[in-house]
DNA sequence: CGATTTGTTGACCGGTGTCAATGTGGGTGG
DNA sequence: CCACCCACATTGACACCGGTCAACAAATCG
């Protein structure tokens, strides 16, 4: 039997955290939020693996999460699908559909969700005489090109017990300043399957990876809850430095990275 | 002995290859290129491997690939450096700069480039009074974007053939719309080490990739030299990549993906 | 011409994928 | 309420891709 998808009209109270969120990357005046916040409309609960928007479609609208978790996927020729990224409350994954409007991905709930829609058109007419709420919005694009930059560095050079640490580890970051970690403790409602389509591993591995760190006493990931045993090495840096050198602590090497000394006829100074 | 660094006032009629590319992906009036071609400068010649802006630098301005090569990368905490895409002639690969000031990672010639600085001040006058062009720099970033969620699916999901077909093809299609594909033929001057960098393999790898795609007859990369011999096998090598999941046969399904039968508890639809 | 970087090749082995079998919990229908 | 079922999680055996080490060749540069 399927859900019912609930329809509100407006934004409720707890939704505002979105709105906190904005401010956080630039300083909006309180009208521009006031009218971003205006234009939401309609606001859905979604159940579980509901495609929001699929690859090829055009964007006519963008949402907001207000609760809950999404992902945003993509299936190679191969038949393999990669997760490209997970999104929580607060964030707006398909906004970039505003100037690109073509789709290159999907995008899912992972779990039930409460979204919040603003139509393109609508989004527009408010932009477009609120420059600093339009630069505020590209930020918002760019910092989500920012992680997947770091995402890409996550896939290309740590361990496969690296890369699960710092998916979990930049997932606690977001969530926390969502004020949604309680007691080093948070809900991520995904399947191995999932964890292994989003870091480019077998299922069994992931498996395997997880174990690992239950027996290591490091973290425990089971009922769609995270639990951070030695949240110390987490809470420690905000960038994950420490938690990631304890995991990945094999190799401390320089790969293929040489410095040439100063004086060389190949450029080691910098372009003004 | 350092190469000159040589410096031109502005940008000279081959450097215009730039503004017919911004046109690919927006429509622009005259005058709004004009205005920004008019702001470029100065127009200067870099040497190989000259770091461009560093991680952790606020941009002040952002620069213009006239012609030549340039990668942005990022050094992990093992250590081993990623390089995060190629940039070619037409691409501002720091353009993310402008809303976003403080640089997440290196920029860095690939090998002699001239390159067109655009400062920050004068581009955000010339985009004040140009929502259009404005609009158009934005769409840039987010084309930006989309590569790199190309690429995360390219390390996710594709063997080591496969990512190096696909490095190549892709470099082969940007350089083509910008006319610098002549004989299935172009320039990419790469040491394997970068290659290795890029793909996350070993440089040992890479080599081993190389020979294979000499031997058989689909590439061959040497002397700064790119010489596609078969392209068609060469597209279809990122998908030769199934023929180790195509041997067990049976899936041309998604794999860890199932297809809910339509009316189940869990959506299949799509939100509207 | 020597020095340094880059490319090439072989031997070895550890990390991961694949296959296959089994356990487990929650939902569903009788 | 129970029995079944299905998705998901877990575990072991085994093969092999790809990293590491090491030595050498080739190209490039001063």
């Amino acid at each position: 039997m399927a859900r019912k998808l609930k329809t509100f009209q407006t934004i409720s109270r707890s939704d505002l955290a979105w709105c906190r969120k904005l401010r956080l990357h630039s300083e909006l005046p309180d009208e521009n939020v006031a009218a971003l916040r205006s234009i939401v409309s309609p606001v859905r609960v979604l159940p579980e693996d509901l495609v929001i928007v699929r690859e090829g479609d055009l964007s006519t609208q963008c949402c907001v999460i207000l609760s809950g978790f999404a992902y945003r996927s993509k299936v190679a020729e191969n038949g393999k699908r990669q997760i490209l990224s997970f999104h929580i409350a607060g964030d707006m994954p398909d906004l970039q559909g505003l100037p690109l409007k073509r789709m290159d991905h999907d995008l899912t709930t992972l779990w039930e969700a409460r979204l919040g829609f603003i139509k393109h058109e609508a989004l527009e007419s408010v932009l477009e005489p609120r420059p600093t709420l339009a630069r505020a919005l590209w930020r918002e694009t760019l910092v989500d090109a920012l992680l997947f930059r770091q995402w890409i560095v996550n896939l290309g050079t740590r361990s496969t017990a690296g890369r699960m640490a710092y998916l979990i580890g930049e997932l606690r970051q977001r969530l926390a300043t969502m004020g949604l970690v309680v007691n080093e403790q948070f809900d991520f409602p995904i399947t191995q399957s999932k964890l292994a389509d989003a870091l480019g591993l077998s299922i069994v591995h992931v498996n395997r990876v997880l174990q690992t760190f239950r027996t290591e006493g490091i973290l425990d990931l089971k009922r769609r809850v995270v639990t951070l045993k030695d949240s110390k090495r987490l809470s420690s840096s905000a960038d994950l430095t420490a938690w990631r050198t304890m995991l990945s602590a094999r190799k401390i090497e320089i790969r293929s990275r040489r410095i040439r000394p100063a004086g060389q006829s190949k450029g080691t100074g910098r372009a003004g």
